[in-house]
DNA sequence: TCGCAACTGCGAATTATTCGCAAAAGATTG
DNA sequence: CAATCTTTTGCGAATAATTCGCAGTTGCGA
């Protein structure tokens, strides 16, 4: 998909709810698409920043809140309390494992999610819109070398 | 079990973990025993000023970080993105239904979480310690008159 | 090109949580 | 049961993520 076409996709999307196309989103757009991981909203950013160093903090935190009422992205709060993350809103369902120890995120893709909607749907008396599974615990390499002190 | 027995059982257990036994902690203890759901931290400390006007919020945060640490108690950040929520640490295994739009937070014990952790024994390159599992969405009542504004 | 609502940048406000520090209180020992 | 040493507390200030208010700017339909 070349860039051109997330932008019309996104004017699209944006004009088509009642939304402006703008310098701003289109910047936040375009980092969050090409982003391979989790970013949170300082990461955007900085990211954005390398573009177009005019835009605020501010509006990357709305631009954000926009997609998101759109499901263009995903916000999650990976159990550590602080900062949220976003990542694209691709369709394939999945979890993240978060490591402890080194702060890792990794996702996870599978029917389980899959697999809990199901659950939910048999019976009980929830509607379910969306599920938030966050696996806290050690990864490969922390578990390994299980023992030594953490540092940050 | 007496009010006098988990004051004992606190004791020892903060006793064989070298810490001690104090007031600030005895009540917020208490106070987390007895709840009947989850509690923010602000919450907790308007129920254990009822007893004790004296015990500071700090106090309140740094008796829950303990008690987590000891596995007393269990944090959950339910999604909404904003204050923790803490509840007591027992063993049945379970999950959150977050009502979207009266914020009403229902537990539900069931297999589902024990799955998840067998799924994740199985061949998975990470060591889980805690799953959390947080879904949203609408609960029966508030499903049923959908459409209306939502008022919080 | 005009006009106006939608959007932005800015800086200040909010809110949950943490920190530093001096004073107070538990445990331990004599 | 007093001395002491260490942990814990209360207090208020510091942090940090996110939001808000507002005046100025900009996108876009007519």
């Amino acid at each position: 998909m070349a860039p051109m076409d997330a932008d019309q996709d996104l004017a699209a999307i944006l004009r088509d709810s009642g939304n402006r196309m703008t310098g701003p989103r289109r910047r936040v757009w375009e980092v969050v698409r090409l982003a391979d991981r989790h970013l949170t909203a300082e990461e955007i950013a900085a990211k954005v920043h390398a573009n177009d160093p005019t835009v605020n903090l501010a509006s990357v935190y709305r631009a954000l809140a926009l997609f998101s009422d759109l499901e263009l992205v995903r916000e999650s709060n990976l159990g550590d309390g602080d900062a949220a993350r976003w990542e694209l809103a691709h369709p394939d369902e999945h979890f993240h494992l978060v490591c402890r120890r080194c702060g890792a995120v990794d996702h996870h893709v599978g029917r389980l999610v899959e697999e809990i909607r199901e659950h939910l749907a048999g019976g009980h008396q929830f509607h379910a819109e969306n599920v938030e599974l966050v696996v806290t615990g050690l990864c490969r390499r922390c578990a390994a070398k299980s023992g030594q002190p953490i540092t940050h």
